[in-house]
RNA sequence: AGGGCGGUGGCCAAGCGGUAAGGCACAGGUCUUUGGCACCUGCAUGCGUAGGUUCGAAUCCUACCCGCCCUGCCA
């Protein structure tokens, strides 16, 4: 009565949460699977799922589109999810990962509350299942060193051979399990396997190890262990022990599932569901977890944060923002398929948030002088500018304006192309919430050639950019005054990869030649709006025409530091390119 | 070669025997004090290939082709 109630419950919960929601699609091949479950009332009406790292690296968007998917269902069906730190490997594992991995699922806007696990946490339940499994006479001591072990295993089309130890009986199989856990064997030197079928032609259930020497200090259990349990011997277990649902994963763990599930069956504990689905590859970039380990080890980027980086800690100081990583794992959609998605895709999405949301300024990144010759000398006006045509609410500004202005270099040419719709010689332009301005003179260097001052005249009567004889002009421009100008660094990003896919580029070729040389573009003599001045870091704007940027950490009051997150679409550009 | 899983437009992805959703990208256009945004229009006689079943097939059957994963005491 209860058990169909809750099911109920969750039915009618997932029926009105389904338009609402936020998470991923309305439907894909898990919902459908979660869907039966609950309508044959497989776990009584429960959805609990995991999100299952090992601390050995930092987050980046592919586990992001894990979390998404797993946390993001359960949020769904309103059910519960587990924040699991799958430790077994003392030798990769570091606490300053798992804190770096805290803070990205947070700042991600998942919060897992109390249910924050730890495989390691398992190990003397571990232990005593592994006990369990000896005493069924599932599981056997191996002497075999890893190499005659590797010979015994066989290949994808032989079967292996039996173990020479796999014959032991209990007693012995237990007092050596023992004699392993109190270190009276050294590292590598025996391991406990289950007992399955060597000429399984899942390579996975020739009697695979569940447990190995390892003398190694966890940074969670220092030396009280001397040895530990694999992965495949701890993760289904854990997910038994929490009360999992639905433990989802990726593809590549698809043929260990029947591993999962003899585990589990042997040792007569609750079973949840393992559903796996195709981990997301994103173009002009890698997302491998030791590949990105490479770049920030070998100093290619700039540490785990670099904003060059996929991981969720550069994207954050890249100035992307949670809600359009979620938009973006929700959009990508799930399925088995193998997949390569556009950054195209991630673009639309930040750009998508950020339009909504950034408050616009004016910011010159490439700046050449205009001087207004017939505007009053030492004259500052404030003028007002909205701060987002797309949010009323986001009210108005004050900008000062003056004689002497900086605007963007490539809006000025001497000699136009057709639809070149900025200033040049006799043209009138605007300057944004500012006045009309029109080109009269233009003095260049006389060594370098270069432009070094425009001259032009403004007309009065178009205060705040309009003109009351209807008058039109090309085009808009954005500007600073000089003498209030700001000055600040700003950090240009392209891909740090040249290549679609870098793994792929070119059979047996190292990927990381394929870096992009031209990754980080840093412009040092960027003028921008006073107002910015005090702005703190991670605090993100849309740079009026030029994209969207953000407040790098490094930046101080005496350097403001920008990053672009991502450029404005830029049609004039695209049309040059032809 | 053995096993597992996939193959729907340039990139994703719905679809579950009743005559190809949607998004991104792309191409036109409208609007515009951002060459942004928004809005409109276009974009698979086709669902890996070939057969078959059916009144009807992306969906069912058969064969074949292609791709990915698996021979760590990593996860």
């Amino acid at each position: 009565m209860k058990q169909s109630n809750s099911n109920l419950d969750s039915q009618k919960n997932r029926d009105t949460n389904q338009e609402n929601s936020n998470n991923t699609s309305q439907s894909n091949f898990i919902r459908q699977a979660i869907d039966e479950d609950l309508t044959n009332n497989r776990f009584d009406g429960r959805v609990h799922t995991r999100f299952p790292p090992e601390p050995s690296g930092y987050l980046h968007i592919g586990h992001a589109k894990a979390i998404c998917i797993s946390f993001g269902i359960a949020e769904d069906y309103n059910g519960l999810y587990n924040l699991r730190f799958d430790d077994s490997n003392p030798i990769t594992e570091e606490s300053e990962y798992v804190e770096a991995i805290k803070r990205d699922v947070h700042w991600l806007g998942f919060d897992w509350k109390e249910r924050e696990y730890y495989a390691s946490d398992y190990f003397e339940t571990l232990y005593e299942y592994a006990a369990k499994l000896i005493e069924k006479g599932k599981a056997f001591v191996c002497d075999l060193t890893p190499d005659e072990m590797k010979t015994y295993r066989g290949t994808l089309v032989t079967p292996g051979k039996d173990s020479p130890y796999r014959n032991r009986t209990t007693e012995e199989n237990l007092t050596l399990f023992q004699g392993m856990r109190d270190g009276e064997f050294p590292d590598g030197s025996r391991t406990l396997r289950a007992k399955i079928d060597m000429s399984s032609p899942n390579l996975n259930m020739r009697d695979p190890v569940m447990y190995r020497v390892l003398r190694s200090h966890h940074y969670r259990h220092g030396d009280n262990w001397c040895i530990y349990p694999t992965y495949d011997f701890t993760h289904g277990q854990s997910d038994s022990i929490e009360g999992v649902t639905h433990s989802l994963c990726d593809v590549q763990f698809e043929d260990h599932r029947p591993l999962y599930d003899w585990f589990l069956e042997s040792l007569e504990i609750y079973q949840p569901r393992q559903i796996e689905f195709a981990r997301l590859n994103l173009t002009y970039t890698v997302l491998g977890k030791r590949k990105l380990k490479i770049l920030v080890e070998d100093s290619h980027v700039n540490g785990w944060d670099d904003p060059r980086l996929p991981t969720l800690a550069g994207m954050r100081r890249r100035g992307y923002t949670p809600e359009a990583i979620r938009d973006f794992c929700n959009r990508i959609g799930v399925s088995k398929a193998d997949n390569l998605i556009e950054l195209g895709q991630l673009e639309y999405s930040i750009r998508n948030d950020l339009n909504l949301r950034a408050p616009r300024v004016m910011a010159v990144l490439n700046p050449v002088k205009v001087i207004i010759d017939n505007y009053p000398e030492k004259q500052v006006e404030m003028l007002d500018a909205e701060n987002n045509p797309e949010d009323e609410s986001a009210g108005t500004r004050e900008i000062p304006f003056s004689r002497e202005i900086y605007i963007e270099r490539d809006d000025f040419m001497e000699d136009p192309p057709r639809k070149f719709y900025r200033l040049a010689p006799g043209r009138e332009v605007r300057l944004k919430h500012a006045y009309y301005i029109t080109c009269q003179d233009v003095i260049k260097d006389d060594q370098t050639g270069e432009i070094v001052e425009i001259h032009c005249t403004y007309d009065p009567d178009t205060k705040g950019g309009w003109s009351d004889d209807g008058r039109r002009v090309q085009g808009t421009l954005h500007w600073v005054s000089v003498d209030q100008a700001v000055d600040a660094e700003v950090r240009l990003y392209d891909t740090l990869f040249t290549e679609r896919e870098p793994e792929n580029a070119a059979e047996g070729t190292d990927w990381i030649q394929f870096l992009n040389p031209n990754s980080l573009e840093i412009l040092e003599n960027c003028k921008v709006e006073p107002g910015l001045l005090n702005s703190e870091s991670e605090s993100r704007y849309q740079f009026l025409r030029t994209g969207y940027f953000c407040v790098d950490s490094d930046s101080t009051p005496d350097k403001l530091v920008f990053n672009r997150t991502v450029p404005l679409r830029d049609s004039w550009a695209k049309m040059q390119k032809g």
